[in-house]
RNA sequence: CGGGGAGUGGCGCAGUUUGGUAGCGCGCUUGCUUUGGGAGCAAGAUGCCGCAGGUUCGAAUCCUGUCUCCCCGACCA
């Protein structure tokens, strides 16, 4: 391909819109264009990419014996409803895009395909000796994101593969599961990207064990936690871990403490002297319930610890056996609009008593009371006295009347001692959550029906998996591990083209013909070369061609006339000067060895 | 949805406070010179100043409404 024909258009200036360098060098070297809020033009330069990324996938793929299809991206709400998605999905903060046709029918575009895949896996998977089945494609996906960001890392249009498998028991499912683990490992090593796996919560898709596949950068949207032995990896809003010891407390008598203004535990602290760890805080949540009641959630906290919000509902569905809606603190308003008066706030103690809840409007009238170790394993400690400007001191458990619920429900944090083995410590990265793999279990099979007779001669609904990757997704996080100030340094896997010849001035004949000789050289190799016969100065198509990242570069230049040409390695600029053959065949030796 | 910011030529911006009929840099076109790291000179083209109302002799500028985009939070491949 020659330069002068690509319509590559660069931008010298930053676009305004974009924040983060591989957003950036995207819009700026001609691989993106913005068409709305979330929404990008695949330039031709990208979808070269896209497709080289499609490739390894499909290949990876296929050698686990998946079966690649292509599902329908207008889905009839039917299916949705039948599911119980369709409203969740739809109404309120709603991810999913849906439209009525001309007969009044509602459909959505497809931000996922548990609801489609499932359907037809119940119509044509009848006998267990038809599975396991392993089904994906690699589709464009919608979603109605609450806010689109850094370009194709959070759009509302984004290419996705994603796959569905359909076993007969859970062993099989777990043996898919692992072979799907190993094929991503091989995928995103092939497209030269630094992926860690690690422990992740199963979100709203639901189900047993589930693992993403994080690229480590400082633009990640995650927080990944990463044991210093390498033996263990997991997602913030799911790791656990062992937290620093709490400071004893001195021993004092039991005694009720004026502490007015202190309503924070930094105040307590700086005015007593205390620890933050000596303290207990306790919060207040409201969580909205399936069943559409809500119920206030007092969780106790050790005073040093953060709450983890995800592992907090998780506790409260399973504890209320029902899904979590909506989950957040209460505020002072909406206690004033439940009718809830005299709620001490900030001087709240674990045993805050149900009475107050009493004349609630829509709440429960009682508390589901939860623990975080971190608290619970306190001998003495200080904490509210549900009176406003009254904290307790020396206080213990048995102190307190009702025993809450004891589960994990703090943050883990960098420097905490790992559960794995108490000499490493975890370290903190940022992620850019490029594959996502889980058991789902059987809740979508239910949910639709769907299912097959076993050996026994039964209708049993299927266990299933789903895998993700974020096609569109992980091309920009390839450019975010690779880069630097000039431009992009594609992995050559990847890269739109392999090699870029560049005539440094096309008015001078010997090196034009020179520059032509070796990139046909090359592209009868069977590399993917380009050939820059812009008539542009030789500054400029230099500085273009660090921009767009071409991992190796063959410069024809001044000695031409000597058949010398430079080849030039984009990530490192390590420069040959060689005779144009040598040049050639060492760089088709390293691209196809 | 809450909080912050912005819409002026393809891109980046000034002009808005104090109304007087639109400007700069880059890019684009043509010519000459230059020719290894985003060249120089000269001549050009490109704007319903987001949209709709209003105030005014006169609006990019003031007022009202509306749309869009970006950033911070909840969502997630």
């Amino acid at each position: 391909m020659r330069v002068s024909r690509l319509m590559l258009v660069t931008l010298r200036d930053v676009p305004a819109d974009a924040e983060i360098a591989s957003h950036q060098l995207l819009l700026r070297g001609g691989y993106i264009r913005r068409i709305g809020a979330g929404i990008y033009a695949y330039l031709p330069l990208m979808w070269r990419v896209l497709r080289k990324i499609t490739a390894i996938v499909r290949e990876e793929m296929d050698q686990s014996g998946a079966l690649e299809t292509l599902l329908p991206q207008l889905h009839p709400s039917e299916l949705w409803k039948q599911s119980g998605r369709w409203q969740g999905y739809t109404a309120g903060e709603g991810i999913m895009f849906h439209l009525e046709d001309r007969q009044g029918r509602e459909l959505g575009l497809g931000p996922t395909h548990e609801e489609v895949v499932t359907n037809l896996a119940g119509d044509l998977l009848r006998s267990y000796k038809q599975l396991p089945v392993n089904l994906y494609q690699i589709q464009t996906k919608f979603r109605d994101e609450i806010r689109p960001r850094f370009g194709l890392m959070r759009g509302r249009e984004f290419i996705m593969k994603d796959a569905y498998s359909f076993h007969a028991e859970e062993n099989d499912l777990k043996s898919t599961y692992t072979a799907m683990d190993q094929a991503y490992r091989k995928i995103f090593e092939r497209c030269g990207l630094e992926a860690v796996p690690v422990d992740a919560d199963s979100g709203a898709i639901g189900g047993a064990a589930s693992q993403e596949f994080m690229v480590t950068a400082e633009a990640g949207e995650d927080l990944i936690l990463i044991s210093d032995d390498g033996m263990y990896a997991a997602n913030q809003e799911k790791a656990a871990s062992i937290p620093p010891a709490a400071v004893p407390l001195a021993d004092l008598d039991a005694e009720t403490l004026p502490t007015p203004q202190q309503g924070s535990i930094d105040a307590l602290c700086d005015a007593h002297g205390w620890h933050a760890s000596q303290i207990i805080k306790v919060l207040l949540y409201l969580a909205k319930l399936d069943d559409e009641s809500e119920q206030p959630v007092l969780i106790s906290l050790r005073g040093d610890q953060e709450l983890n919000e995800v592992k907090l509902i998780n506790a409260v569905s399973q504890i209320v056996d029902q899904s979590v809606l909506d989950c957040q603190s209460i505020s002072q308003d909406d206690f004033s609009r439940q009718g809830v008066l005299d709620i001490p706030l900030g001087f709240i103690g674990p045993d805050l008593d149900d009475q107050l809840l009493s004349e609630a409007r829509s709440w429960n009238p009682h508390f589901l009371r939860l623990a975080d170790h971190t608290a619970s394993n306190l001998q003495r400690f200080i904490c509210g006295a549900n009176k406003p400007d009254l904290h307790r001191i020396s206080c213990g458990w048995n102190d307190l009347q009702g025993t809450p619920t004891v589960l994990d429900l703090r943050n883990a944090k960098a420097g905490d001692q790992c559960l794995h083995n108490l000499e490493a410590h975890l370290v903190e990265k940022r992620g850019i959550e490029v594959g996502h793999i889980f058991q789902l279990g059987r809740k979508y099979s239910k949910a639709l029906n769907s299912s097959f007779t076993n050996e026994a001669g039964r209708d049993e609904p299927f266990w299933m998996g789903c895998y993700g990757i974020g096609i569109s997704r992980l091309a920009q996080a390839a450019v975010e591990q690779h880069h630097d100030a000039a431009g992009i340094c594609w992995p050559t896997t990847i890269a739109p083209f392999e090699a870029m010849v560049v005539v440094a001035n096309i008015q001078d004949e010997q090196q034009m013909a020179l520059g032509e000789q070796v990139y046909n050289g090359l592209i009868n190799a069977g590399i993917d070369a380009l050939l820059d016969d812009r008539k542009e100065r030789a500054g400029v198509k230099f500085k273009d061609a660090d921009l767009i990242g071409i991992p190796y570069r063959i410069v024809v230049g001044r000695d031409a006339s000597e058949g010398l040409v430079e080849l030039v390695r984009r990530s490192d600029r390590e420069m040959q000067k060689l005779p144009h053959a040598t040049a050639t065949s060492a760089l088709i030796g390293t691209l196809r060895p």
